[in-house]
RNA sequence: GCCCGGGUGGCGAAACAGGUAGACGCGGCGGUCUUAAACACCGCUGUCCCGCAGGGGCGUGGGGGUUCGAGUCCCUCCCCGGGCACCA
């Protein structure tokens, strides 16, 4: 299928699922980013960005996915698998197109001013990988130089070899020609190696030697060469300066080689420490020595400069000339090339003479595809789309690679603001009164993608004027622009995943035979109540593949071969049964529809209506957590939209009415108010629901004894529907026009708390002795110490208690509470 | 290994600021209604012990500490979820 039909028919179905929840959007700012109205200005982004230096065309090694056919950016590989289909990735050299977003790894560390969660700022912190030290120069013999960059400077007296990547440019002209076969055989073998290979843990440490050395700049010794597959290109300059008696992984190596381990740290009241006998680096503080001018120093467990030995190694680094202070980073500069069809065209043209200048004829457009073969994107044999002219009207070539998709989620919010706007991305006039974006929601998962990458988008948009139209008129509106373009959103709240419901599979009764260590069955049988010794086999179905189940018995997990001719027996199916009929264990994990744990969200407001199924998303979990689906809790639920039914639709005619219960009903309602409006800007949407089950629970009991005024009555109604409007807004909105409302429910003003009714006329003071409750009593809300400490000792049990002993101390925290200490 | 979350009844979960642990709901039990089942309605429901009753002991992953008082604060250990990881 065509991916443009395929995407379109996602959004229609995705829209009309929205709407029959409830969704409340502004469907006028509706956009579709694969629109050419709105990726013209991701190319227009792009464009900007490029002249502003930040979008850069370089030459990387890069995550290759065979299966996808398409680079990915680091952020999409986990543990050396394409996220996505979850296929092993490849490195593979190439010229590609890169956002410079380590330009800002510092500001993008630094998240004063937002109120994000914890868990999405660690993530990106930790992403981000910044770390303090040192870059110090070694020069080979042959007057090479090899930058090194090390956290740990200070023991650069304890540099006994080097190891450089194996794919280090440096490596040919290093290597002695004894060595060259050996280099090039290990050379050969880690290319072959997978990303996931070479990431293996616990591997043993493998490598060779170049036959070169280096002097080691902090006392002109000569330490030979390595090279070694735990030494990465990607980070750092691709070679480092060894340690052994201080790091681990050298130690590993080093006695893996035998090479040699000086050690440079003494441990705290510790006898020094000895390289030959040494069975583990010593990576903890202690004091500097065999470390020339640093000797004495004392080293702690700090990073950076904080560590006085560190600081003191790079401050003799610096006055010598042999390194300077540096910092590093994790993260690498932002792929954004993919070779594919269905995304942004870059906006790039290549001149004939081989120099790169941007399109100006904006939008590039991306053609109409007649085949999808599954192979290479076919823009890249597209004539019509590739040849063009470049500004000098001379024939050039189009680029041919598109963008990442999460370039166009990288700015999406700006378009929100006027998604029909033609002369910029954004009408900067919404965008002085919209922006920053105050809270934002979305799932964890995005964190070191889309949220970091939005944060940098906006950060870079800042840095190329984009938004100097939208602060000349905040100023204009007197509102201050100081600050207000540095993050995209200032407030994210992550919620939680709905999870797959817990159920258990059938119990089988298994007759056959063994046959093999497997058990092929003659006959299965569904029956929940059968005994162990029912058949040789009998016990849960746990998992399913084709025609083998996996039973748990007794005696633990049987493998169970149905042959075709097998006779399979599910009671409560009639007619001739199949193993496809046997129902399997579902553990509690994500939905997937591979997994046959989906709950379709269509099926549920079918079966229950929209207020009742967002009702129950809203109670069942805390927002922010999620946890698994519980089929049977969304009766509670539609139990509570009947009764908020009854209760909007009833003729309420007072009986008996009093002036305590009607009070009490109204403070009930005002306690709700309070309550809802609390827990719903805290995100805590299941105590906001919980709220209004008891004031349904309060309205119920009113309506039962009827001792409550049609004020109080009409009074605590009307705040329930309107308070519940925005969780169920079909049945508030129905019930609130049937009592006689002319305006929507949604439209009215949301209720103010009155303080003086919400105030509990009597509270409960706990009477504790030596800390334990032993009584309770109704006091005053407004009660004193004293009149707090009288009561509480006036009660037949407290006096029964004191009579065990003498009163030490007495502690009150009127109204709530006095606690006698007794011994 | 490092960094974040988290661990509370049979289950989902509450508990503002160190002060009544378990709100609200599910499930379960008992009852009313019904020929019956379902629905609905009423009541009970942390756990153990004594009991005719009033009660009492224990209880927020384990252990220790601070405090008149700890789910909440401190130390330590265990377990679960997520992220990063031969990152120099």
């Amino acid at each position: 299928m065509h991916p443009a039909k395929w995407t379109w028919n996602n959004i229609d179905r995705m829209r009309r699922q929205l709407r029959s929840m409830g969704a409340m959007f502004d469907w006028d700012r509706e956009m579709v980013s694969c629109d050419p109205d709105y990726y013209q200005w991701t190319e227009w982004l792009f464009r900007r960005f490029f002249e502003g230096d930040i979008a850069y065309r370089g030459e990387a090694i890069v995550n290759w996915s065979p299966t996808l056919e398409t680079v990915l950016a680091n952020e999409q590989v986990i543990d050396g698998k394409d996220e996505r289909t979850g296929q092993p990735v490849i490195q593979k050299k190439m010229k590609q197109w890169f956002f410079a977003i380590t330009d800002y790894a510092d500001e993008l560390l630094d998240f004063s001013g937002i109120d994000w969660p914890e868990p999405v700022k660690a993530m990106q912190t930790n992403w981000i990988g910044r770390s303090e030290g040192a870059e110090v120069v070694f020069t080979t013999h042959s007057g090479d130089e090899i930058p090194v960059f090390t956290t740990r400077p200070d023991t650069l007296w304890g540099a006994t070899f080097m190891v450089l990547a194996p794919e280090h440019p440096l490596v040919d002209t290093l290597t002695d020609p004894t060595h060259r076969a050996a280099v090039d055989e290990y050379r050969t073998a880690a290319a072959a190696q997978s990303e996931l290979e070479r990431m293996e843990a616990d591997r043993e440490k493998t490598g060779v030697f170049t036959g070169g050395y280096a002097i080691n700049p902090v006392n002109g010794e000569d330490i030979p060469v390595w090279i070694a597959d735990y030494v990465l290109l990607s980070y750092g300059s691709g070679a480092i300066m060894a340690v052994p008696a201080h790091d681990e992984r050298d130690f590993a190596f080093a006695r893996q080689f035998e090479l040699s381990v000086v050690p440079v740290i003494r441990p705290e009241g510790a006898p020094p420490l000895d390289g030959a006998t040494m069975t583990e680096a010593y990576v903890g503080p202690g004091t500097m020595v065999d470390s020339g001018p640093i000797n004495g120093v004392p080293t702690t467990d700090a990073k950076g400069r904080a560590n006085p030995s560190v600081a003191a190694a790079i401050d003799w680094l610096e006055e010598h000339d042999a390194g300077v202070e540096a910092v590093n980073y994790r993260m690498r500069d932002w792929l954004i090339s993919r070779q594919r069809y269905w995304g942004t065209p870059i906006p790039m043209i290549y001149r004939q003479d081989g120099s790169i200048e941007p399109a100006q004829d904006l939008p590039v457009l991306l053609p109409e595809a007649s085949t999808f073969t599954g192979g290479p994107s076919p823009l890249a044999t597209d004539e019509a789309f590739l040849a063009t002219t470049d500004s000098d009207s001379n024939p050039a070539r189009r680029e041919s690679d598109t963008m990442d998709t999460f370039m166009c989620s990288s700015w999406y919010p700006y378009r929100y603001l006027s998604p029909h706007h033609e002369s910029a991305p954004f009408d900067p006039e919404e965008a002085a009164y919209w922006l920053p974006i105050d809270t934002y929601t979305g799932g964890a998962e995005h964190a070191t993608m889309h949220l970091l990458y939005t944060r940098f988008f906006t950060k870079a948009m800042r840095d190329l004027n984009v938004f100097d139209d939208t602060i000349r008129l905040m100023e204009e509106h007197d509102r201050d622009p100081e600050g207000l373009f540095d993050e995209p959103m200032m407030q994210l709240r992550n919620q939680g995943q709905i999870l797959g419901e817990e159920r258990p599979g059938d119990r089988l009764v298994v007759a056959g035979a063994w046959n093999d260590g497997r058990f092929v069955a003659e006959s299965v049988r569904v029956d929940d109540h059968a005994p162990e010794d029912a058949a040789p086999v009998v016990g849960e179905l746990i998992r399913r593949t084709e025609r083998t189940l996996q039973v748990a018995t007794a005696d633990g997990t049987v493998t169970v071969e149905v042959p075709n001719e097998a006779e399979v027996d599910v009671p409560g199916i009639d007619g001739i049964n199949d193993v496809t009929q046997l129902r399997h264990h579902l553990e509690v994990q994500r939905m997937s529809k591979s997994k046959g744990n989906v709950v379709n969200p269509d099926e549920l407001v079918e079966r229950y209506g929209a207020d009742t199924v967002r009702l129950y998303l809203m109670f069942a979990f805390d927002w922010e957590k999620g946890g698994p689906w519980d089929s049977r809790g969304i009766a509670g639920a539609r139990r509570f939209v009947d009764d908020v039914w009854k209760i909007g639709t009833t003729e309420y005619l007072p009986g008996d009415a009093t002036d305590d219960a009607s009070l009490s009903l109204r403070r009930s309602a005002h306690q709700t108010i309070d309550k809802v409006d609390r827990d719903m800007s805290a995100f805590k949407w299941n105590t906001a629901v919980a709220a209004l089950m008891t004031l349904r629970n309060d309205l119920l009991e009113a309506r039962r004894t009827t001792a409550v005024s049609l004020e109080a009555w009409n009074e605590a109604v009307d705040t329930l529907l309107i308070l519940l409007a925005p969780i169920a807004p079909h049945i508030t909105e129905e019930l609130w026009s049937r009592r006689g409302h002319d305006e929507s429910v949604h439209l009215h003003a949301w209720p103010q708390a009155d303080p003086d009714i919400a105030a509990d006329q009597t509270v409960t003071l706990v009477v504790q002795i030596n800390g334990k409750v032993r009584d309770r009593i109704d006091v005053d809300p407004n009660i004193d110490e004293d009149a707090a400490v009288t009561a509480a000792m006036g009660t037949e049990r407290i006096k029964e208690w004191l009579a065990t002993g003498e009163v030490r101390k007495v502690i009150a925290r009127p109204p709530n509470l006095v606690n006698i200490v007794v011994s």
